[in-house]
DNA sequence: AAGATTACCTGAAGGC
DNA sequence: TGCCTTCAGGTAATCT
């Protein structure tokens, strides 16, 4: 489940191996995967320079210039399980719908559920297709997220997975956010400190800078431009041990629904 | 209007 | 062994 800190690892990926290289060919599998139809996506970016490389929260942005100037953006979302490989010798199953050819360079789009998406923005309206996600989780000033979040009665922890807000966090990172914070994860913004709401965004920009560094989290089949799983997830404090011991307190960590989605937490260290 | 629920997908895991 | 059901989750769309 690629969320904030694997994003960013698979752009630097990106960048690193493919900035400055020409799209000379674009194999389309399956055309579910993008927004706008085959022939249009092709005709748009096949020819062009890939020039930038950004990340806004989840989503992966790449831009492409042709040698006219004009220019092409692929917003790329990858969801559950999307994936880009760069491998040596990867051999495509079905599950890969998209093959870039960036000159003799094969880029492979994989994607088990098919829920990611690839949408091309023309003519550099690149920010305003980005209208509806709130500010970069890891960017974002506390005045501003505190200003979003601050008298808000949901769940804390819906908030937080609401991307309009501030876009970055999924289920993992939430959960253990949470937990560094000493927040139960359906304690209400409004009934909370400045104080501990100013934890809550300080401890998940903490656990999104160490999980960068680790590669990210490799929980179902994430795994980085190589093909390699990150190394977070031996890191995790609450995400995936319901039922077990927490390892600050020793009390048996609970597994419950919020906003829908299965959340861990402990009794002991996030009180209501 | 904000919050809650459902659809979209496939593979893993559990029950019998 | 094998079939069936349930679960996992990010986001958009739909409902209350």
């Amino acid at each position: 489940m690629p969320e904030l800190p694997e994003v960013e690892n698979i752009a630097l990926a990106l960048k690193k191996n493919l900035t400055g290289r020409r799209l000379t060919g674009l194999q389309v599998d399956f055309a579910g995967v993008l927004a706008q139809s085959t022939r249009v996506t092709r005709g748009a970016l096949v020819g062009k320079v890939l020039t930038h490389v950004h990340r806004h929260g989840k989503y992966l942005i790449l831009g492409f210039t042709g040698d006219d100037g004009t220019q092409a953006f692929l917003m790329i979302h990858l969801r559950m399980t999307g994936q880009f490989f760069i491998l040596d010798g990867f051999i495509p199953d079905q599950h890969v719908h998209l093959a870039f050819d960036f000159d003799g360079l094969l880029v492979h789009y994989r994607d088990i559920r098919k829920f990611g998406r690839l949408e091309l923005v023309e003519d550099g309206i690149a920010p305003a297709a980005l209208s509806h996600v709130g500010p970069d989780m890891m960017k974002v000033r506390f005045s501003e997220w505190h200003r979003r979040i601050g008298s808000r009665r949901a769940p804390i922890k819906a908030l937080l997975l609401n991307q309009g807000i501030a876009s970055g966090l999924g289920n993992i990172y939430v959960d253990e956010s949470l937990f560094l914070a000493g927040v139960h994860p359906e304690a209400r913004p409004c009934d909370l400190s400045e104080e501990t709401l100013r934890e809550v965004l300080k401890r998940g920009k903490q656990v999104m800078r160490l999980a960068i560094k680790h590669g990210g989290t490799t929980f179902m089949n994430f795994t980085n431009f190589h093909g390699k799983p990150g190394n977070f997830r031996r890191k995790l404090r609450v995400y995936g041990r319901g039922g077990q011991a927490c390892r600050d307190c020793d009390s048996v960590l609970e597994k419950i629904v919020v906003g829908g989605r299965g959340t861990v937490f402990c009794p002991g260290c996030q009180a209501l």
